[in-house]
DNA sequence: TTTGTTTCTTAACAAATGTTATCGTACAAC
DNA sequence: GTTGTACGATAACATTTGTTAAGAAACAAA
């Protein structure tokens, strides 16, 4: 689970592998809910299986905010750090099997690792890629099209595209599935 | 210039407040351009006096993506961090007092604090709170329509709308001008 | 003063996108 | 098998938003 933090800082190997210990590893089906906003987040979720969405309800509709996948870390951070509700619902859409970090836990391991300077400045490498992957989605949202950023999926993501609902991918696009269907439908002519 | 940071960190004062030293204090016009696109940032800002924006051209229009004023800090940071070309334009909007931090010496700045647990922990924080910030108004871009966005913005921050030319406003709102200029005249008759 | 530039508004029209509804297919549950 | 449900395509129509153009007001430069 600490695979790529344990290449970077070999000193802290035998810790973080005892870290992994303390998640819990539970399968669940499609459709679960493992956070739901408005609730303080108490977990943080590593997946091992499946893949899981995080979204937001806007007047009915739901709205996906960000997939995520095998090897993947996740949690509502604000809320996970700051108790403080979800904004987000985080759902499996697939069976997934998960493995759960509790907060007391995630404190513990954070006390334990916050005295070493190559620890912390690890960890503002990987906040600092996390920003800055949401100025990019942010920015690719501003500046292109609904086409363009479909395109965009299918050629930077496209497991993707192939793996999830299209009303999923839709809702993820900022548009309906009606218009997603629409421009597929153009592109599919375009291209004869 | 450091004094939020000072306030947190007291054993650090003194050092903190020599490297306030190393900023070069320039005044420049309305419309200067401080960072291209395109360029590779070498250098960091702080407002003294004015305002600041971050745009970025896509066919022809530019996109606002942040607005920044007095004693705030800022940055292309991907470009200036990791040495590659800036997706973002940074332009003055006013005549400005700007104190400018060279990237050598941003540098010898973290050579000297990196050791220092404090200090990360506080970086930690903040580079935080600014994900955070980014991801709230990324939500708020995909979820409000662009009036409540306007309305939000005219609730949340008034010095902007106050401040900043509606164009700028249009395109930070993700609009044209002639849309936003529909939702003042619509939002003034539903006020009578 | 005159001139040019910037900013904002408004109108007419065009394009993009949403809404609602219907239909067909695939697939799982029974 | 039958049934129900999720998923996706499509059509007709409504709404939102963009485009282009024109003009007015504010303001700075000459």
């Amino acid at each position: 689970m600490f695979e790529s933090l344990i290449a970077k800082l070999p000193h802290l190997k035998q810790q973080l592998e005892e870290f992994t210990q303390l998640y819990e590893r539970i399968e669940v089906p499609a459709k679960t809910i493992l956070l739901r906003e408005g609730q303080v987040s108490k977990r943080s979720f590593f997946i091992e299986k499946g893949c899981i969405r995080a979204w937001l309800n806007h007047n009915g509709k739901d709205v996906t905010f960000q997939f995520f996948f095998e090897q993947e870390g996740l949690s509502s951070a604000e809320s996970f750090r700051k108790n403080i509700p979800s904004v987000l619902t985080i759902e499996t859409i697939e069976p997934s099997i998960i493995h759960v970090l509790h907060k007391k836990d995630y404190e513990y391991i954070m006390q334990k690792l916050g005295a070493d300077t190559a620890f912390l400045k690890e960890m503002i490498e990987i906040i600092f890629e996390r920003q800055l992957h949401y100025v990019k989605e942010f920015i690719s949202f501003i500046r292109d099209t609904p086409q363009q950023r479909y395109l965009n999926l299918l050629q930077q993501k496209p497991h993707i595209v192939q793996r999830i609902p299209q009303h999923y991918i839709a809702s993820y696009l900022g548009i309906t599935s009606v218009h997603l269907s629409r421009i597929r439908n153009k592109l599919m002519k375009e291209n004869k």
